[in-house]
DNA sequence: TTTCCTGCAAATAATTTGCAGAACT
DNA sequence: AGTTCTGCAAATTATTTGCAGGAAA
């Protein structure tokens, strides 16, 4: 027990550091994959801004600094990173799926309203997935999930 | 307490009932809507498959007792009877919007794998319910909510 | 120099909208 | 008759895919 990645053994390869954009890149590698401009500035600004950005969203990002990059290259990044435990995507009802850092892991309640996203830890869906489980043999996963209700500003409106 | 819909009091106009295909479209003609026949078959349908379809698997229902039905016009059916609150519809991940009468009210367990649906009753949503309603002043709509995770089988699987 | 990646264009899927004519009331 | 609806075509939005050239390893 203890640090999963300092430790250096003899010759073994270096641990993988998830937690920086070289880090990432290295397991990209790892796979087989390349460390292209594309893939690292995405990487960099899913680090940056901790938000729920949408592929064109993410985009943009990206071509404030590298004006070539094409959505469908995003599409494609996001994609593999997600495949390497990277990234997750969540669906909020309408508009397109949004996508962040896999570590920062939460749940998310929508306003059908409003469309405002409100982000809770995962224990709030504690009771909700140890019912699933035990009566529907489902495993809730907190983190993929969009929960929809009405926000308090629009709850004090309506 | 028992019928609702059965009284006939004095002249007041006839209480609308909900629960039937005829008490739909004389709720719609209440607020001055019109008893059309693409509209009249699309609630049929609705009250004959409890299932969750999309809209276009809806015209396909509809159009195989009127072939004319056009997809967009089950679009601004599903909108109009949505906004009479006698069809509810949902985001279920990937895929189209399904929809389905108001009154069988239940949340939905979507399976990321394999994309099967679970329906299980709101009550499975009561603790999640409380804490987002404490803590967030979100008020949850069960009903509207899809939760992803992984279904029995693919679980066994994977 | 080999394989992976990218940009671009075009395809696909889901939904929305404009319009002129058809159908309810 | 007067307004609401409908079918159709075309526009929109989100995402995916084929391909030929460009770039990491």
């Amino acid at each position: 027990m203890g640090s999963v990645s300092r430790s250096s053994v003899a010759q073994g390869s270096p641990p993988v550091e998830i937690g920086s954009v070289e880090g990432v890149l290295e397991l990209v590698r790892a796979q087989g994959g390349r460390a292209t401009t594309a893939r690292r500035i995405l990487v960099q600004v899913l680090f940056d801004r901790a938000e729920h950005l949408s592929a064109e969203e993410l985009a943009g990002a990206v071509q404030a600094k590298a004006p070539d990059v094409h959505v469908s290259t995003v599409y494609r990044n996001l994609e593999e990173l997600e495949r390497l435990g990277v990234v997750t995507h969540t669906h909020l009802g309408h508009g397109p799926a949004t996508y962040h850092l896999a570590d920062r892991l939460h749940g998310h309640l929508v306003c059908e309203v409003c469309g405002t996203t409100v982000e809770v830890p995962i224990s709030v869906f504690d009771s909700l997935r140890k019912q699933a489980l035990a009566r529907y043999g489902f495993d809730v996963d907190p983190g993929h999930s969009a929960v929809m209700g009405r926000c308090e500003n629009c709850r004090e409106q309506g």
